[in-house]
DNA sequence: CCCATCTGAAAATGAGCATTGTCAAATTCG
DNA sequence: CGAATTTGACAATGCTCATTTTCAGATGGG
């Protein structure tokens, strides 16, 4: 049992707690990124981490709580990145907008294969509760996606359209190329996805079917 | 072990393993794609099929064996639609055929969710193997799409582009779509949903960016 | 220095399956 | 009929973990 708490190895029991935690949560991100959810074990990552198993339950509840963990910091840090974005650019035509936050909320799966393949891979299906968490982190950025394109058609920059519809094939399209681009090798050049990518998101949101 | 074979309750050996294959393959249709393929048991499929362990090792060598029988009659049956589908409009303009060729693909998703789940969400990750069945797969169908589309560009129909990342953004984006609304309840109809999915289609296919 | 905490390693426990084996009853065919 | 097959139910096995417990040693406060 956890008792009150006292210094040891000069770090106090929330650092110690901490550190372990980091330990597990990178190692995490290298295993579940890389051998996949289901080939995940709890021996395994303590192992690799140097966190004994008696400690990782002293941390989590259990082996499904790292994985929620860590997706929760994923798309936290992917959200903020969106937040910052639509915040730097307020004012600007949803043409400029659109293209960087979604270039935003990439950027972490863009420079780590091992995120992609968590974010958009890993996570789904793995089980009802980490299922439901995938969805309504999504559903908020649908969410997100109707707000700014709702308020650009207030200005009369673009026509008004069915926004889920459009925010969810955005996503949908976004995640299989990401993915299929972070798995080949070799690959074109990050520039010259983002630029595909960026027009893609416009093609989505503003382009009319050409009947 | 499994004998020479002769006749039993009126049907030869093979008629018989074809009975139990088939009932076996519409209960993990069910489990799969209600509860998810980890939450699926061989014995709680065998028993929902009424079939015994011991003859579901004479059809299968293991669970994964299952899944990926499964999947292939899935996609093989939704690979015939296309085919079908492009057999019969061959020699109309590509605004007409790919639009065709996705709804008849999508048809078997669009009329069974379980099917939808499957397809679109359980297939992800499950296993190396059946990730590597998955993206070849999908690899074909960007052939498909790369094939039809350069044609079209040959007949002058449409600009030429990179297809493999149209081909990749359109399945991407679909399955996002279909399965979201073969989860949600109260939905659209199907007959509005496959009109925005054919308007998908032609805009991921054929609009230029509106720089 | 003394003792309560804390730690890492490793063993112990136990559950949940996948897979295999047993067997009595049912069926077929010569 | 009677031997050989086939069947379904179910017991038996074994393995892979998740989770808990043990324990000897390290550390720190008083």
């Amino acid at each position: 049992m956890v008792q009150e708490g006292r210094s040891y190895g000069g770090l106090t029991r929330e650092e110690r707690d901490a550190q372990r935690r980091q330990r597990l949560l990178e190692t995490a991100k290298e295993i579940i990124g890389t051998q996949g959810y289901a080939a995940t074990t709890i021996p395994g990552v303590c192992a690799a981490s140097k966190v004994s198993t008696r400690h990782f339950y002293e941390i989590y509840p259990g082996k499904e709580d790292l994985f929620v963990d860590l997706y929760d910091r994923i798309t936290a840090d992917s959200y903020a990145r969106v937040a910052a974005s639509l915040g730097a650019t307020a004012g600007e035509p949803i043409f400029e907008r659109v293209p960087a936050a979604v270039l935003a909320y990439l950027d972490p799966m863009l420079k780590d294969p091992r995120v992609a393949r968590i974010a958009f891979v890993e996570i789904m299906g793995a089980s009802p509760r980490i299922e439901k968490l995938r969805l309504d982190y999504r559903e908020t950025l649908v969410d997100i996606v109707g707000t700014e394109c709702t308020a650009s058609v207030g200005r009369g920059e673009i026509l008004d359209r069915d926004w889920r519809f459009a925010a969810l094939a955005l996503v949908g399209a976004v995640t299989a190329i990401v993915y299929d681009w972070a798995l080949h090798q070799p690959r074109s050049s990050r520039e010259a996805l983002e630029t595909q990518l960026a027009d893609l998101a416009l093609v989505l949101l503003t382009a009319d079917p050409p009947r």
